[in-house]
DNA sequence: ACCGTACATGCGCAAAGGCGCATATACAAG
DNA sequence: CTTGTATATGCGCCTTTGCGCATGTACGGT
């Protein structure tokens, strides 16, 4: 079971949120994609994807020399919910309150 | 302008989070009252308070001794949707994927 | 068997975050 | 002006988190 602040603590990082947005198109992406798309190292890549793994936001399969990680087919409607809000947001930065 | 980590960030902390889940009725409520449903310390409700507004998600008021804390006013339809999935999710604890 | 590619992980380090304690500030009341 | 209540904040401490580096593991190809 996890609880809405983990869900929100693996989101709340940049490598990560970037990662669920490139995987939010539904297919799967190697590591080695990934850290290319988003320039990280691939001890830092794979242990961000492991976090997103622990928090239940996705999947991975062993594909010969690759592990290919998409988003958990098994999400709520709640947590996709969470999101699409949360991915909706990126695009478009806040203005603070005035 | 606040990113969607930024204002993920503010949410994931269970103090804060509560604190926002107490705050969503909309109406104000001052720290001490915060302290006393949440059973945070002074100085530790403060602090989060002070996340909270500048993370943007809530704005405060002086009202004689008090501050009074709501949420804020100026939220954008996309956050709003963010802070529904979120507290939606917070009732019901998710399973992790099979 | 050996090598190359892809990925995970142990280790140590540095930065960030959350906390308590004490103190400072703001305001009302007497 | 002093006291009491409410809130903010400087400071130090400790824990967590993110990172690089090196190494371990998995797999395919030769």
């Amino acid at each position: 079971m996890k609880t809405a602040v983990e869900i929100l603590s693996a989101l709340a990082e940049p490598t990560r949120f970037a990662a669920m947005r490139l995987l939010w198109d539904g297919r799967e992406h190697c590591v080695c994609e990934l850290m290319r798309e988003l320039g990280a190292s691939q001890s830092r890549m794979s242990r961000h994807m492991a976090v997103l793994r622990n928090a239940g936001l996705v999947i991975d399969r062993r594909d010969a020399q690759w592990v290919r990680y998409r988003i958990s087919p098994d999400l709520s409607a709640e947590i996709v919910a969470l999101l699409e809000a949360a991915l909706a947001l990126s695009g478009k930065p806040q203005r603070v309150a005035a």
